[in-house]
RNA sequence: GCCCCCGUCGUCUAGUGGUCAGGACAGCAGGUUUUCAUCCUGCAGACAGGGGUUCAAUUCCCCUCGGGGGUACCA
């Protein structure tokens, strides 16, 4: 490997739940940095643990993944010249450098129970050791006897026989150097008993079977790089660039859970109607910097701006408020054609119109996106602000009801008084209308603020929203004056309800 | 316990041996003779603490504290 060896980085995830944004940041700097460099970007399942894993979990992943747009050109579903890509079909592979590391005497069978395990770490606490490790109790059994009890079907697994007073130094393109002493490593599993590699060696082989150049991945694995170093070595092989990247937490500054507000899988947020750009954005700015105060960026910015020499190493907080802030950035420079083929699932699904929409449905939507989408973060609330536009029957903000319809006596008057001036407005266009409206007010000797709140209580359901006026030009001379009238009537009658 | 990583406004971050420590989100206050979930303006808000090194430390070193990770037949 060469500097100007071409890059080869894989993403290699455990499907053990779902996706979140934490695994999806970290997958997002691994993708940015292939396709900024022009290299390639390879998606491996690491599934060897058994108990775990489940297909859903990686339908889950890869739906994830082609949602935000992080294409893979070697995986699942594609296929490549360095294949398989789920680990558990490279079982063979394991074993023989399994086989290999054993004949060399790198590594050596141990007959071990895991209780007989915890029962060893347990004595050596009570001894006042405190940081117990396997004793070595196999190291220099006999390799004949190993031999007649693995035929006999003995369970047992294979470990790795660590040297003692060895500097391991990993080069870590975020940390710099970091060291560690190998007396601090024990002799660690590298063969379960069920035959399954475990994570610290399936990972050493397949990053150098697949030629991985640089091996970027969670802070969490930067502690285990040292025993992988040491099996590197162990096996003869050239060593990749590291590169540990900070892990996201939540607000408690807990590594990000399921559980914590706001904080779901990448999927969920598919379903509310952010935008994938958005939320990569936004994961992109976790943990990363262009280093100018840009901080929109589209998907082919960011692959020309990022560089993992600018990721920062400290962990960083989840904040979904600066999420919505960048979903509505994003969905203000969508343009409305574009934003209407995104929408138009949440339109139906909120029976906004018909699946597939009439010209004239269409043509109505197209006017609330225009209208309202500056103020969405996701196509989700986009498409419920617009019901009052698109429906007959609109909820009421119960608040809202109380505030600027049921506070002032004079409100139902002045709404009467105002449906009836602009039921005789002919041409019905943003200036005939407010100015109608304000005659109307004035002339009545009404409150023109409470009655431009009150009107756009009557009419949208909403206290808040655009400017009046362009409601009323978007809502129809004929439904506005009829839903001012209906609302005028329930306040004098008493039948609207506020909170 | 032991090993390792991290520590700039509430949050994401820029930054340098000498800066008014900059921006964004959120917050607050105004403005848009009409709401704000739009837009504009302004305000407030940080170098975790203590020692060094230095003419000078937010920046370099050490300690403490705080947070995180590892210490598995999880990844």
């Amino acid at each position: 490997m060469t500097p100007d060896t071409p890059v080869r980085v894989r993403f290699a995830p455990s499907p053990t739940g779902y996706w979140h944004p934490g695994n999806a940041r970290t997958a997002l700097f691994t993708w940015l940095f292939a396709r900024h460099t022009g290299g390639t970007f390879v998606l491996r399942i690491e599934d060897t643990d058994q108990a775990r894993n489940t297909p859903e979990a990686i339908e889950n992943l890869l739906e994830s993944m082609r949602w935000l747009g992080m294409d893979w050109d070697e995986g699942p579903e594609v296929g490549g010249d360095y294949g398989p890509y789920f680990q558990s079909e490279r079982l063979d592979i394991y074993r023989q450098a399994m086989d290999q590391l054993l004949a060399e005497g790198k590594a050596y069978y141990c007959f071990a129970t895991p209780e007989e395990l915890e029962q060893m770490r347990e004595e050596q606490r009570s001894r006042g050791i405190s940081a117990p490790k396997y004793d070595g109790r196999y190291r220099d059994y006999p390799i004949e006897e190993a031999r007649k009890r693995i035929e006999a079907g003995e369970r047992h697994v294979v470990r790795f026989r660590t040297e003692l007073d060895q500097d391991v130094v990993v080069d870590d393109i975020v940390r710099g150097e970091v060291s560690f002493k190998s007396k601090d490593l024990d002799d660690f599993v590298i063969v379960k008993g069920d035959g399954f590699p475990v994570y610290n060696f399936a990972c050493v082989i397949d990053d150098t079977a697949m030629a991985m150049t640089h091996v970027i991945r969670a802070e969490e694995h930067l502690s285990n790089t040292p025993r992988q170093i040491l099996l590197y070595r162990a096996m003869g092989y050239e060593l990749p660039r590291f590169c540990h990247v900070p892990v996201v937490l939540n607000t408690q500054r807990k590594k990000l859970s399921k559980r914590d507000p706001g904080v779901q899988s990448i999927l969920s947020y598919r379903g509310e109607g952010i935008l994938p750009e958005a939320v990569m954005n936004y994961l992109a700015l976790l943990g990363w910097s262009p280093g100018s105060e840009q901080e929109f960026f589209t998907r082919s910015q960011l692959i020309e701006a990022f560089t993992l020499e600018r990721v920062s190493p400290s962990p960083s907080v989840f904040d979904v408020r600066k999420l919505e802030s960048v979903g509505s950035e994003h969905l203000k420079v969508t343009d409305t054609d574009s934003l209407i083929e995104l929408a138009l699932p949440f339109f139906v699904e909120l029976e906004l119109c018909a699946d597939p929409p009439t010209g004239e449905e269409l043509a109505a939507i197209k006017a609330a996106v225009d209208l309202l989408k500056t103020r969405a973060w996701n196509l989700r609330n986009l498409a419920e602000s617009a019901i009052y536009l698109l429906r007959g029957e609109y909820p009421m903000d119960p608040k809202g009801v109380n505030k600027r319809l049921l506070k002032h006596d004079e409100t139902p008057a002045a709404l009467e008084a105002i449906a009836d001036a602009l039921a005789q407005v002919e041409d019905w266009g943003l200036e005939p209308i407010e100015e109608a409206f304000r005659t109307a007010s004035e002339s009545g000797g009404f409150h023109t603020g409470n009655a431009i709140h009150a009107t756009r209580m009557a009419v949208t359901g909403s206290p808040k929203g655009p400017g009046l006026f362009e409601c009323l030009e978007a809502v129809g001379r004929d439904r506005v004056v009829e839903r001012m009238r209906k609302v005028a009537g329930q306040v004098r009658t008493g039948e609207l309800a506020g909170d």
